[in-house]
DNA sequence: TACGGTAATATTGTGCACAATTAAAAATTG
DNA sequence: CAATTTTTAATTGTGCACAATATTACCGTA
């Protein structure tokens, strides 16, 4: 029953890509009822944090922040255009990007919006000092991970499996 | 910059959902061209550990270990029948129940993939240790989104944000 | 001031991921 | 055993996520 008394480099269980796999979809599953309430899907959820911290924004310094490409945020903005959160309006002085402003219905929806982590606390059950490992730990593979997507050279001498 | 430095519970840098969410895409976009070269896509190879691992399956049982239901699984069960890495035929002894069972194309393909593990080692540069801890607590937390996800009453009083 | 190169966004096509619904087979129960 | 309920998978419709490509604007230079 030991995750690492095993030596099959392909069992599910030695791999750590699929927990984070896992994990990232079941929190999405657990978000969609909370935000759905605000209109909103999870990455569109996403988008609204940055800009309730700073507006405007870019296509890109969206993308930056998220890790997400023209490819997916073009429509997702498109989306909530629609759904009168945001405008999108090309940079009069420079006509290649295209600035995100908030609107009036985008900045109100900050206030409920403030409700979606104690909701979402609700219907999880894990220790609040483990989680903040947790997201640490986390956090460093991404940053390793977003390094590593850009230069393709390596330093390090201790490797490690996936 | 110190990440718990911060009482807006909004803040992108507080949440433990997001650094799952981009480890994930993160991820996913590093094993693309790895898997690509056998002619799969990540969840695809999910099944096809657990295929080799032990067959037949079902597309109950499938989505039970991966944490899919029908609406992700047939679709793509039906990609990689196309594909001929798989057959897909109704249970005799309850007609309701779809066994899939490997192809010997299938089965043949397990010898390449022995080498992804470390074809995806080779892209990161993380010490081993910590991904061992990292593995082991997103399991952890898979376990518990697991079980929240079936049962709405909890026990606990510590609760925690995300 | 054309022009080659670069940067920012949009488009296209493929493949998930999921809620909600449907369909059919099996199990249960009166 | 007939009616009801449950189980299993498929279908439908929406929204990502991304690679590859296209489009348009800026920028430098000769």
């Amino acid at each position: 029953m030991d995750l690492t008394d095993n030596d099959d480099p392909l069992d599910l269980d030695r791999q750590v890509c699929f927990p984070l796999y896992a994990a990232s979809n079941l929190l999405n599953r657990l978000y969609r009822p909370i935000l759905s309430e605000l209109g909103l899907t999870y990455p569109q959820y996403l988008v609204m944090l940055v800009l309730w911290k700073h507006t405007p924004q870019t296509v890109g310094s969206l993308g930056e922040l998220l890790f997400l490409d023209s490819g997916t945020l073009t429509p997702l903005l498109k989306r909530m255009e629609t759904g009168g959160l945001i405008t999108r309006t090309r940079d009069t002085a420079d006509e290649r990007r295209v600035l995100i402003h908030l609107t009036q219905k985008g900045r109100d929806l900050r206030s409920p919006a403030l409700r979606v982590p104690e909701a979402l606390a609700e219907r999880l059950d894990i220790d609040i000092e483990e989680v903040v490992r947790l997201r640490d730990q986390v956090s460093r593979l991404v940053a390793s991970l977003h390094t590593s997507s850009q230069a393709t050279g390596s330093t390090s001498t201790e490797r490690k499996p996936c």
